[in-house]
DNA sequence: GCCCGACTGGGTCAACCGTCCCAGTTCTCT
DNA sequence: AGAGAACTGGGACGGTTGACCCAGTCGGGC
């Protein structure tokens, strides 16, 4: 008899969970599923969650902490805007292609919560963090190129997000992986293109980057 | 005793499947629910299908047909091509926020699909179609605008489905209609900004339309 | 050492599920 | 009319599910 404190014994049955709904869907993810790939009896899941949506709950802002945390946009290294946006996309898409059945997951997550009486705030958050990432990429973006966005950023982060969902959809249906990649570079293009370079104010004593070297880059 | 012919019998259990989906998501369609919605005994649905995979297939088949035929394209009526796009985004979009559910339904059908050994095809076939209808949209409106697109067909097709999937899950999740809508509008202006005038081989004696006309309409 | 709370794990419960069984009814064909 | 096929519908089956039960063990505090 190993004894784990309960708050112990929660964390595993979640990550035990996170591994049973990638390989199996939402509704393979029975408790006596959950269990067994955490090598615990079933009482053990009853005594750690109050019910199976408790846990549901929990492994749901687990994942989205963990994708927020695996996506984190890095600094720029694109020599153009559009070459940033494409590499934060094929960033994504190694994610996604490295693990296929967690991005599924996580859609089906969002379903799933959808359909839960008192989940839908957690698709919600989780929405909302996506949106909250892909304004922070596009502000890292603007910032490293010197431009502002010519629509309003919320309208634009929404887009990237949608982007990045439906690519990955059909992504999962065909497993087309050239196409994938046309369409997020296609996607980048189109982002890019709502970008026009801020003019400098005044001009100042420090070397001022020339207004026509986007131009010249792209 | 009302007798019913087998083939009739399936027709209504599938249109009450398609009701029960809608309403209680894939998980919630037991055959004691869609029986119960099609006013039969449950002997009934393993008279007309062998099992209850049997009518999630015919299931899938058929909603897919009835979104393709909601969906199919109209004549191009805007004045820009960027009109153009959007009316068609848009009118997706009322479609979407007439019933909801219906695609959140389509949504997790797919899901299902590729979650369920036999059913995967069902998946790929679904969003071939859906590219197809996308396809037909694009040369529709190209060929309304006097315009040829300046990426190959398939990625902007491959594009504008997943900016149709991914606003959708979007705004199920937050059910924000002006970022939606904002975000469909957005997507037709990045589609657009894909499109090139078609260069006249050579002149002819039809008074042809000016080059500069497609950037003074938009 | 004792007590109490935290923890363990085997077993059980009622409800639900997809599938099957089977007797009865109806319809069509000869 | 009779036979056979198509159809009807109530019931049963074995399996699965989330949740619960409960006796036993362990650890910490007094």
């Amino acid at each position: 008899m190993t004894r784990l404190p309960a708050a112990e014994r929660r964390t595993r049955l979640v990550d035990a969970a996170v591994r049973v709904v990638a390989e199996r869907g939402v509704a393979g993810a029975t408790t006596r599923a959950i269990v067994a790939e955490a090598g615990m009896s079933l009482a053990s899941f009853h005594y750690a969650f109050t019910s199976r949506d408790e846990l549901m709950a929990e492994l749901i802002t687990t994942v989205v902490a963990h994708e927020l945390t695996a996506l984190r946009p890095e600094l720029p290294t694109g020599r153009t805007l559009h070459d940033t946006l494409r590499e934060g996309f094929m960033r994504y898409f190694d994610h996604l292609v490295a693990a296929p059945e967690r991005e599924a997951a996580m859609l089906e997550l969002t379903h799933y919560a959808l359909r839960t009486p008192g989940l839908e705030a957690l698709a919600e958050r989780q929405y909302e963090s996506y949106a909250e990432l892909a304004t922070l990429s596009l502000a890292s973006a603007a910032a490293a190129h010197g431009v502002r966005w010519t629509r309003p950023v919320p309208e634009l982060a929404t887009t990237l997000v949608a982007l990045t969902d439906g690519i990955t959809i059909a992504w999962l249906v065909n497993r087309d992986g050239e196409l994938a990649a046309a369409a997020f570079d296609l996607a980048a293009a189109s982002i890019a293109r709502f970008a026009e370079p801020v003019a400098e104010p005044v001009p100042s004593a420090h070397s001022s980057r020339p207004a026509h070297s986007l131009e010249a880059t792209s």
